[in-house]
DNA sequence: ATATCACATTAGATTTAGTCTAGCCTGCTC
DNA sequence: GAGCAGGCTAGACTAAATCTAATGTGATAT
């Protein structure tokens, strides 16, 4: 990835290119695989101990706001970050909590009236069950947290 | 909401009927809007304050793994529960983090192919935007975390 | 060249959200 | 009526993220 191309999207969103940031934004790059803040600030800051922790927020804070980078909230666990490069969807591991991406396919909208006065900017698809990982090995490997493990229609047939 | 139909939900779901965990599936069913964890604690520890936070946390995450209530991730903020009854969608405001239930409709199934050795429990649309309220107030009221606003074209001001 | 100003950065303290620990309680079974 | 399992509790603890107050940086104005 050329550097004069991260510089650029910085720029041209309106931030500064700070050593800090773009080493955030080049770790992001480079290294696919949505990771968390705190893996970021890890790398960035082993590679150059010059960006401290919070930088490293205040930079994926800005990213985010900026709309260069994406972030994922995952249910009982640390946000996972991505470069918003080609549209996709995110697919979450119920086991181990990673996330990957799915190929891009268009969602429909929401129909008509069901929005109200809403204003609408994004609608994205969440899939969620297990990684090819977690699906193969079978046995446990790190669940712990809130995650539904029943099959998703078993149950509360709720008449209101 | 008869109480009857908690007991057997819970029940049915192999899970035994304590105080303390009906009184907090009957705050979720009779208070809709995905209270936060911390909220629903504070609720049912008010009107019965032989309910700790600890039996909170583990009620509801019993009640996740049971299928009967579902846990909502909120980038830079806490976790919302919702009783799941009829299917419905997410709306998460990306100003005041609130959720709010959409008229469900069905998702295409992701590509052939594209799921790999990936097992699929669930797909979710999450829609994200302003909710009515904030839409409507336009002003800010309570915006701090890493969220999206390029597309939002309205510039809140962190910190004043 | 220097004062100024806005933006960036830092270390470390703090807050928030949630989990863990160790012990007690309750109600069933033998 | 002892044993046992699941459930509960207060409060200590942890992880993730944010805040604070001070310092650095570099562009522009004087």
């Amino acid at each position: 990835m050329n550097p004069g191309t991260i510089r650029k999207s910085l720029e041209s969103s309106g931030l500064r290119c700070t050593p800090q940031r773009f080493a955030v934004m080049a770790f992001l790059m480079e290294r696919p695989g949505h990771p968390t803040a705190a893996e970021i600030f890890e790398a960035v800051n082993r590679a150059d101990p010059r960006c401290s922790r919070a930088t490293t927020y205040n930079n994926l804070r800005d990213l985010v706001q900026a709309g260069l980078v994406r972030e994922v909230a995952v249910e009982g666990r640390a946000a996972r970050f991505d470069v918003k490069g080609l549209r996709h969807h995110h697919f979450i591991c119920d086991r181990c909590g990673c996330v990957e991406d799915m190929e891009w396919y268009d969602v429909p909208r929401p129909p008509r009236g069901s929005l109200g006065k809403r204003t609408l900017r994004q609608c994205e698809v969440i899939f969620r069950g297990l990684c090819a990982k977690c699906a193969v090995s079978g046995a446990d490997s790190g669940v712990r947290s809130l995650r539904s493990s029943v099959e998703e229609h078993l149950h509360v047939q709720r008449r209101d």
